[in-house]
RNA sequence: GGAGAGUUGACAGAGUGGUAUUGUAACGGCCCGCUAAGCCGUCAUCGUUGAGUCGGUGCAAAGGUUCGAAUCCUUUACUCUCCGCCA
């Protein structure tokens, strides 16, 4: 959520950042701050009054004391016809603040002034490619095909549990996955980052305090019965921790990883995009998440961007770095970077993860702050990235890395998955 | 699922109808050869003012009673203890 005060003083500036996000509704700048204004005006009236009331009050107390039992009934008396305007003022002024609220909820992210004005995901910009391309035999196969080769996961049976993108690992698959999942927590640890494991389901408040409503309602599952929402990435219970907290300045930056399975409905994919395991309704995730000093949090983002590149690297896997246009950023976003690995038998950029910063867009609705230097009280940063995605991983992993004697493993998973090479 | 106790500022912890006491930590200042101690101020949040001005709100949340509510009443959430059920 934006702030009101930056809203306020700087209407130029956000509606030109908003344009970047090609965000329509630029009038609304003005509708807010009009709202803002007339919110002020009442505040002031409605304290005025409320003020002249406490007196009143006080008074009453005092005239009782001593005794003076009439003039106290004079004064009963005019209180209570305050109050009567009392409540119509503060009627008019809840009616203002919640129009104000619901209009300032509608406002995305500012984005960074480094992101690319583009509307589409053909106008992210390429930021630097790492990591090679391998030549594959002519008889090379999509990972679908090699899963069902090595018997690695069984989508019919998942979907006979559950339904259709729900993956059922099996054997071998669900050790690959297990072993990624380890080496990602490792990885993240050793790097300083706390592990939680954290609860799968979150209440609304937490699911609004990242975004996820009333923004992306439809892409979450929904317990109803309870109110409780299937979480979509582990940002949303991790950041939470520290929802309403005040966090001493020592502990800043706060650094988080997590494992969860995600869930997502997906609704609207179809397509190549959802063969095998390129779009799934759950699927494992590490993730890292950071709470920063404000006027840190954009090193920390390239920071955990080579934190996430080198992961790459240990894995051996060809990727690119795109920086999100204003278009194709999320509505939370202030700067994103996404991280594509290059799925070699389907000639195809697969997503893996994606890192942003979030400023205080999410701080502010979370009130996730710290007593600044100067001991007053000021709004952190929060940051969060994938480290990693497991499906599209392992999709990779599988095409790029198929021999005829099986599928060879990078070094660092050796260990992990307790064999050098699927077979 | 049932019963009881509880929820007060960053933390600790008083306050049973008259407008949130005190301590600790933190921050600023004074003092000081240095350190410690001590002293003064700030220390939930919002508005307002030329201003360190003035005021509002705030005691888990929402509603109610009252001239006045942290305090009384109702509902809800959460925490703890015991019982029940259970991996």
């Amino acid at each position: 959520m934006l702030q009101i005060g930056f809203i306020r003083q700087n209407a130029a500036l956000v509606k030109e950042r908003l344009s970047v996000k090609h965000f329509g509704d630029v009038l609304l700048v003005d509708k807010v701050i009009a709202l803002d204004e007339q919110v002020r005006k009442l505040k002031v009236e409605s304290e005025t009054l409320q003020a002249e009331m406490n007196a009143a009050s006080k008074a009453i107390g005092q005239l009782m004391g001593k005794g003076e039992k009439e003039q106290a009934e004079l004064k009963k008396q005019e209180v209570t016809q305050h109050k009567s305007t009392l409540q119509q003022l503060s009627e008019s002024l809840n009616l203002a603040e919640k129009q104000l609220q619901d209009a300032i909820i509608l406002f995305p992210n500012l984005p960074h002034v480094s992101v690319p004005p583009g509307k589409t995901p053909e106008e992210n910009e390429i930021v630097r490619e790492g990591g090679l391309k391998p030549s594959l035999p002519s008889n090379a196969v999509p990972h679908w095909e090699l899963i069902k080769k090595y018997d690695l996961v069984d989508f019919e049976t998942g979907a006979k549990i559950t339904g259709s993108g729900f993956p059922l690992y099996k054997g071998k698959g669900a050790k690959l996955q297990r072993a990624l999942i380890q080496y990602f927590l490792d990885y993240n640890t050793a790097a300083g980052y706390t592990e939680y494991l954290p609860p799968l389901m979150v209440n609304e408040a937490s699911a609004y305090g990242t975004g996820q409503l009333p923004d992306k309602e439809g892409q979450m599952y929904h317990a109803a019965a309870d109110g409780f929402y299937l979480i979509p990435t582990a940002e949303v219970p991790v950041t939470n921790i520290y929802r309403d907290e005040i966090v001493k300045e020592a502990d800043v930056p706060v650094k988080m990883t997590a494992y969860t399975p995600c869930f997502r409905r997906e609704a609207g994919s179809f397509g190549s995009d959802v063969r095998g395991l390129n779009r799934v309704h759950q699927f494992d995730k590490v993730e890292i998440i950071q709470l920063v000093n404000p006027d840190k949090s954009y090193d920390v983002l390239e920071e955990m961007v080579r934190h996430v590149e080198t992961l790459l690297n240990h894995l051996q896997l060809p990727y690119r770095i795109l920086r999100l246009c204003g278009g194709d950023m999320s509505f939370t976003s202030a700067l994103t970077y996404d991280f594509e690995v290059f799925s070699a038998a389907q000639q195809k950029w697969l997503e893996v993860s994606s890192v942003s910063n979030f400023e205080s867009f999410q701080t502010n609705r979370m009130k996730i702050r710290y007593k600044n230097a100067e001991g007053k009280t000021q709004l952190l940063h929060s940051l969060n990235g994938s480290s990693l995605a497991l499906p599209r991983i392992v999709a990779c992993l599988l095409e790029n890395n198929q021999t005829d004697a099986g599928i060879k493993l990078p070094p660092v998973l050796h260990a992990y998955y307790g064999n050098a090479i699927i077979r």
